[in-house]
DNA sequence: TGCCTCAATGTTACATTATAACATCAAAAG
DNA sequence: CTTTTGATGTTATAATGTAACATTGAGGCA
């Protein structure tokens, strides 16, 4: 490994405030609750579910947000393409790209089946256009080309 | 178009006579009610959930499944091939391959999210190969390597 | 034929994921 | 301060899916 702090080299602090930024660029505002749901997915390697995040919430904030709070701030979050909803699984992953604000790139996640380890990586431009042609030539309109990979992790497989 | 027959051009009688053959060779059997879920899938060019499935079955065959066997005869047809399941619409579409017995290769589904029109499309062995190798490198192995698109039909768009 | 066995289906209960409808609260603006 | 609007709470319920155990039915064999 090249470094000591593996991926938990990620600053946290430092992503949530450009996603605080980037609401308050966008007239939108990242409160205490929406910025607790975002920090849980963020520091989580794995693919959480809205009841998964209500437990996190409640262990390590001490806050108890209802289930249906927790659907729409994370349909909030996805307005704001701070978090993607991985559907193939039901569960929701922070996005990889929050800082550099590559988010409205086109991605594929790879998901582990097994333990909702979830990766996200760009698309290849040859890629989206070849997915691009294929959806015309069907004669379909492509709304949301996000990817999901039905995979296990090495440490699973 | 081609002829006056579109997409029901396709001959049911034959396609479930070839998933008989199918099932027969592998020590199978497509019984009554599983010909009957296939068949309702078959014949909708639409994605349907299970408990569509439900509702098709009654109206169409004067037969009451169950919502446990409606779950178990798509999982048996899933595994035979015959039938896919597009997680992202939590809905079941028939393989557009049983005659031809390509259902083994890599597919996307063009689904509408509207209408849940799909349509399969096999992917091309490039692709296969550049998606394999982002896998790879991110250190995840493919288990299903099924994509699903998230569309507007021409019909809805 | 009658029994045996195993696959298929039925039944009941419940878990998980998600949304609708309406009430309340709180921040920012005037 | 009040107004306004966005954010959250509350309650109920819909939609999707599974676990556990009971029953049925089709083929194989005595
Ligand atoms: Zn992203
Ligand atoms: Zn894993
Ligand atoms: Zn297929
Ligand atoms: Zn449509």
């Amino acid at each position: 490994m090249d470094n000591c702090f593996g991926d938990s080299m990620k600053n946290i602090g430092d992503i949530i405030r450009v996603a605080e930024q980037h609401c308050e660029s966008r007239g939108t505002r990242l409160t205490k609750k929406r910025k607790h749901v975002l920090t849980a997915l963020i520091e989580s390697a794995k693919a959480l579910s809205a009841y998964d995040l209500i437990d996190v919430c409640r262990e390590k904030y001490g806050e108890d947000i209802p289930a249906m709070s927790v659907y729409r701030i994370l349909e909030f979050l996805e307005s704001e393409n701070l978090v993607h909803k991985l559907s193939t699984a039901s569960k929701y992953a922070s996005c990889e790209n929050i800082i550099g604000d590559k988010a409205r790139c086109y991605s594929q996640f790879l998901i582990c089946k097994s333990c909702s380890k979830v990766k996200e990586v760009g698309l290849k431009p040859t890629m989206i256009a070849e997915l691009q042609a294929t959806v015309k030539d069907a004669s379909f309109k492509l709304v949301n080309p996000q990817l999901e990979m039905n995979c296990l992790c090495d440490d699973c497989a």
